[in-house]
This record gives C-alpha cells, sequence and structure tokens, in this order.
DNA sequence: CGCACGGTTCGGCGGGCGCCGAAGCGTCCC
DNA sequence: GGGACGCTTCGGCGCCCGCCGAACCGTGCG
C-alpha cells in the first residue's frame, strides 16, 4: 500500500501541469508536431507573454516539453512521442462525454472542415485520411485490429514495397491504436504511422494547408495509394 | 484552431481531477479493480471521511468513477477500462523521472515484496508475474509484439484450448499493452488479459494474498501453466 | 548605433480549492 | 428504541496559483 502512496503526489503533479487551461491549450496546439515560438502560443492561448513564459518553464521542468532557444526566439515541442500520446488519450477521454452529438455536427455541419479531412496528428496522419488508410492497410490483411493493434508480415512487406524504410528507434512501438477525436475510430499511430505520414508528405502524397496541422491528398498521392493501397479517390478527400 | 480552444477546458478539467493528491491517491488505490468504501479510502489516503466525501463527489461527476451505494455504505469503483488505463498511463509516465533508480530498489532491496512479484492490475495481472505470462505467450508465438501488440492465430487457438471464452463485449480491444511500474516491461492487458486473470482466479491458478491486489501462484497453477505454456516454476514466483 | 521586438522577471492582486471540525441524516444492530 | 457508525453538508481558514503590467535583458535589423 505505501509504495502506492509515494506514486500518488507525482501523479498530481503530472496531471497539474495539464489541469491548466493555458497549459491544456499549448499541449493541444502542440499536437500538430511541430515546434510554437513562446509568442505565437500566447496569442493563440489569447494571455500575456508574461504568463505564457511561465507556463512553458514548469511545462519544460515537468518533462513535458523539450525546448530549443534560437536567438531572441525560444521553441517548443513536445517532448517525445510518449507525451504526444498521453494528451492525445487524454483528449479522447473527455470528448466522449460531448462524443453523442459531437462526430454528428462535426461531420455534418462543419463537413467542409480541412481538419476533418485529414490532418496531422503530432507524427502521423488522422482525420478521415487516417481513418481511411487505416482501414485500407486493414482490408488488405496488412494491419490486424482484430486481436490487438499489430502490423502483419504481410504488412511488413508492403512498407518495404512501398520504399517506406521502418527502423525500429529506442522502444517505440512498431504500430499502436490513436483514437481519432473526430471519427471516433482508431488510426495508426507508433512508428509506422510515424513513417508513413513522413513519406507521404516527401513524396508530394499529401501537402499542407496553411501553417496548421491540415492536410490533403495531391493528385499523385491519389494515383500512388490507389496503385498501393487500391483506395478509392474519394474515400481520401 | 478554434476547435482545439473548445478541447483545452474539458482537457483541464479532466486532468484538474487527477491533479490532486488525495484524488490521486484514491484512483491509485481503485486500480485493483475493486469497489472500496470511502471510509476505507479516506484511512489509505489520511484525510477526513468529509475530505474524501467530497473528492468521491467529484470523481464521480466527472465519470472516473462509478459508486454503487448500499445501506450506509458508498462504493465506488474506477468506472471502466478506459479510465483504468489512463491512470496506468499517467502513472508510467511519471514514473521514469525516479526510473533511473527506482526500478533497482524495487527489485532488489524489496524483492520480497508481494506486489513486485505478481498483482492485479485494474482486472489483469502484472507484476513479474504478469510479465512472465506474456513473455511466455509472445515466445510461443502466441503473442505478437514486435510488429505492435495483438494476439496471433495460434494465440487465439490457444484461449480456446485453454478453456478461456473471449467473448467480445462492446469496444474493448482484445489485446493491448500495459507499462508496468516496477519491472517497466509491456504486459497483456485487455479483453485477454482480463479473462486470463480471470480464470487464473477461478481456476485456482493464483490466489490473492490478503486484502490487497498482491497475488500469487498456486502449485496447481504452476503445473497448468507449465502444461500450457511451458513456464518454469522458478518464473512465477 | 539605435530602435524594435521576443522573451523573462518581479510584485501584487484575486479567485479557487483542499482541508478540517461540527452538526445533521440515514442505516444497521443490539 | 437507543446507540453506534458511515456518510454528507456547511462554514471558515489558509494556501496555492494563474493572471497582468511594468521594468529589464538580449537579439536582430535597418
Amino acid at each position: 500500500m505505501t509504495e502506492k502512496d509515494a506514486e500518488a503526489p507525482g501523479l498530481a503533479r503530472l496531471a497539474a501541469l495539464i489541469a491548466d487551461e493555458t497549459r491544456a491549450a499549448c499541449l493541444l496546439a502542440l499536437l500538430d508536431g511541430r515546434a510554437w515560438t513562446g509568442g505565437e502560443l500566447a496569442r493563440h492561448a489569447g494571455v500575456a507573454a508574461s504568463t505564457v513564459s511561465e507556463h512553458l518553464g514548469k511545462l519544460v521542468a515537468g518533462g513535458l516539453l523539450a525546448e530549443e532557444r534560437q536567438g531572441r526566439h525560444r521553441y517548443v515541442r513536445l517532448a517525445d512521442d510518449r507525451v504526444a500520446q498521453l494528451v492525445e488519450d487524454l483528449a479522447a477521454q473527455v470528448a466522449p462525454g460531448a462524443g453523442a452529438h459531437r462526430p454528428r455536427t462535426l461531420r455534418a455541419s462543419s463537413a467542409g472542415s480541412a481538419l476533418a479531412r485529414g490532418r496531422t496528428c503530432y507524427d502521423h496522419l488522422a482525420g478521415r485520411l487516417g481513418i481511411a488508410l487505416t482501414d485500407a492497410l486493414t482490408g488488405r490483411g496488412l494491419l490486424r485490429q482484430d486481436t490487438g493493434f499489430a502490423l502483419t508480415d504481410a504488412g511488413l512487406g508492403w512498407f518495404e514495397y512501398a520504399g517506406i524504410a521502418l527502423r525500429p528507434t529506442g522502444r517505440r512501438p512498431l504500430a499502436r491504436a490513436c483514437l481519432d477525436w473526430t471519427e471516433r475510430r482508431p488510426h495508426l499511430a507508433g512508428l509506422a504511422g510515424a513513417a508513413l505520414c513522413r513519406h507521404a508528405l516527401d513524396a508530394g502524397w499529401c501537402v499542407r494547408i496553411g501553417s496548421g496541422r491540415a492536410v490533403k491528398v495531391t493528385a499523385a498521392g491519389e494515383r500512388a495509394l490507389s496503385e498501393l493501397l487500391g483506395t478509392e479517390a474519394a474515400e481520401l478527400r
């Protein structure tokens, strides 16, 4: 029993880092996987620069953010994929509360939203695009979702055939499920998800829209994915 | 951008529920998967009954706990396995900070701890026992960890052969990785992990030690697991 | 060289929240 | 029916923490 008590303060301190609305807004913004400057985050969250400066100090000290200073700018980004996963999980947990009507309105009324169609979630693809790719991989027997969440041997072969290298780094799992907050369905994250996203951007299959995390599939991407996964162009839009 | 701002308050509110040390202690205690009374939790956390009563009210209102009232007792338990998973994930995230020396001391100095040997984590087996079973399953090709975390077809057959029914309920994944906080390694959670744990207790493979979440393998359990998974008795202790 | 600008530090204000003890309510048991 | 017990409500206390504006520091640019 006593060892649990030893954990409680740490758990509370970690949660407290996320428990502030301004810090939460920063973390969600940083889910796009990029580095933001303090000023950008301040404007985004609608608070004074001095306020955000203190918040970033706490988040960095708490290990949630990594910082990089360039000239007079302070760039921060999520410390690693574990933190990104954690924030996504927490965000997914809070959404079901409004989940009964949220997906409807998001998909229907604002179906024109570029974010709902496709976006990056930290370092992998999400939104309808992410779901479509995950479904295509599953449908062709490259990804198993029925007994967990893992690539099959055929799936490993597919990545190799597609020219997407999967070099294991550290202990990050190859495949991992990430729950989408608009579609309410799991999509491919982990090392393979990140590699696929990176390749999609590098090879010109997708391009970023504006400065946010929204992405859209290009004509070349439609052709390549149709050939590699048999997807219909309409599914990707 | 605006839809992220809409999420920030919810995220902060959820995190705030965990951000209090007393509430964190309650959540960690409830990770044993059982229902506790308010008084028990108050004594465990070392605060007045009135204080814990208010905390439980918030946790229930926030959807993290489910309550059941019986006579003059108020029983609470974690609302569902998603909440349990969330708390485990957060606890696992905080541990690495002290992870450099923690595991050593836990395994070495207090290697006699029954909790480190075997315990239940919400509704599945953890500790060295959980790791040993997960390793055995993986070693025999019943569980894949190299490309994600999923049972193989042979694994499905094994559960059937062992007489452990895996009836899918809701959307809970069949296999899921749960990071152990003493061993720092993933072990089997999800539907299959829960079914295995339940069967192990029902069939007398394991028995609970005292009233906590510590468990130990019986002689009958050693025989059964040796036959079914080829484990050595020493690995399970 | 000097101004503009991003970031940080500091003091002070205000609100929120966890804590307790006392009092009250309902349940169970003798 | 009376008393013990578990839980809840309420008032009040104290602390912590997020916020701002002002002053300050350093970088980069004209």
